[in-house]
DNA sequence: CTAGGGGTAAAT
DNA sequence: ATTTACCCCTAG
């Protein structure tokens, strides 16, 4: 008899995350007591910590404690060109991508593709359609082209998308009315579970959640301090620094993805708020993303060598694909 | 306490 | 039917 499930929010795996950072994975019970995440997971255990913490690591690398060395021979075909994506959007099972980017040819280096990083196809339509605000509801075309400015999808993209659309609205979901899609009255797609009525309580200011939990953003700045430093670092620090910024930039998008939520569901001091989340959110994902790319991409490229000779130290850091692109390959 | 093995409701 | 993503159990 298994518990009912409660799903992981964004919020706690953005502490998970960032407990994990801090304090190492293993570190469990420590990160728990810890008062920058016992708020946010004060719900989990110390056993929870732990299974999430797996379940993360075996989507980053394909094969963690648990699951058969079943590897997957069978994903030959298809050999992804290195500029078909950075960030892979993604299925849900179904049809599909046959193969899960497994290794970069270009480089040599790198690393799974995360399902991690993999954003949510479903997420993304709503999102798009709620973006765009359309009376109507949005076009397929509509939906794909906000879609692809901020990810490169996978060249088959346009046939998931639409078997995609034909499946949500077949459940409901999303609501197709001549040839355009709206999203469905009632659930917004994002379970809100516990929280839910205690947000609007208290007419406080929604989203100073991104401050009070000190997602520092990656400036420019930063990364080449971090760059800078990674010049004369070992191999093993060099990776914690990347991994470390991979991480963050993941829990800063949670944060980010969450407030926007938040401030969807607060109609109250709507205004405010939600203009602070989307210009949060705009920063965080619209912005930084490439940077984080360049950024990690450049690590990488730093401690290519390194790697190569203790591959062991680098298996199942990274969750973010570190796809090299075009003209930026050299070392 | 943590790491791993297991069980299983829910999702696909 | 199979896979995921939770939760539980327990040796060490």
């Amino acid at each position: 008899m298994g518990a009912p499930k409660q799903k992981w929010t964004a919020e706690e795996e953005a502490a998970l995350k960032a407990g994990v950072i801090k304090h190492g994975a293993g570190k469990w019970r420590t990160i728990l007591k810890d008062p920058e995440f016992s708020a946010v997971l004060y719900l989990r255990s110390n056993v929870d910590l732990k299974d999430k913490w797996r379940n993360i690591s075996v989507m980053v690398n394909g094969y963690g404690s648990r699951e058969k060395p079943k590897l997957a021979p069978k994903m030959v075909h298809h050999v992804l060109r290195q500029d078909e994506y950075p960030m892979a959007v993604g299925q849900t099972g179904e049809d599909i991508s046959d193969a899960k980017p497994l290794a970069v040819s270009s480089g040599a280096l790198l690393v799974a593709n995360p399902k991690r990083t993999t954003v949510r196809l479903d997420n993304l339509i709503m999102e798009a359609i709620t973006s765009l605000k359309e009376p109507g509801g949005s076009h397929k075309t509509a939906i794909a082209a906000y879609i692809e400015e901020q990810y490169w999808p996978p060249n088959d993209f346009k046939r998931i998308l639409s078997a995609k659309l034909k499946y949500l609205a077949a459940n409901g979901k999303l609501i197709k009315v001549k040839r355009k899609y709206k999203t469905a009255p009632t659930s917004v797609f994002a379970e809100r579970r516990r929280v839910s009525p205690l947000i609007l309580e208290g007419r406080r200011r929604i989203s100073p959640k991104i401050e009070r939990d000190g997602f520092n953003m990656l400036t420019m700045s930063q990364i080449d301090l971090d760059l800078g430093r990674m010049r004369t670092m070992t191999a093993e620090q060099a990776i914690e620094v990347a991994a470390r910024a991979v991480v963050e930039a993941e829990a800063a998008i949670a944060v980010a993805e969450e407030a926007t939520r938040e401030a969807e569901t607060a109609e109250a001091e709507a205004e405010a708020a939600q203009a602070f989340a989307k210009a949060a959110r705009k920063t965080l994902i619209g912005r930084t993303t490439p940077k984080m790319v360049y950024f990690i991409t450049a690590s990488f490229l730093m401690i290519r060598f390194e790697m190569f000779e203790k591959p062991a130290l680098y298996k199942g850091r990274f969750n973010v694909d570190g796809n090299l692109r075009k003209g930026q390959q050299r070392v």
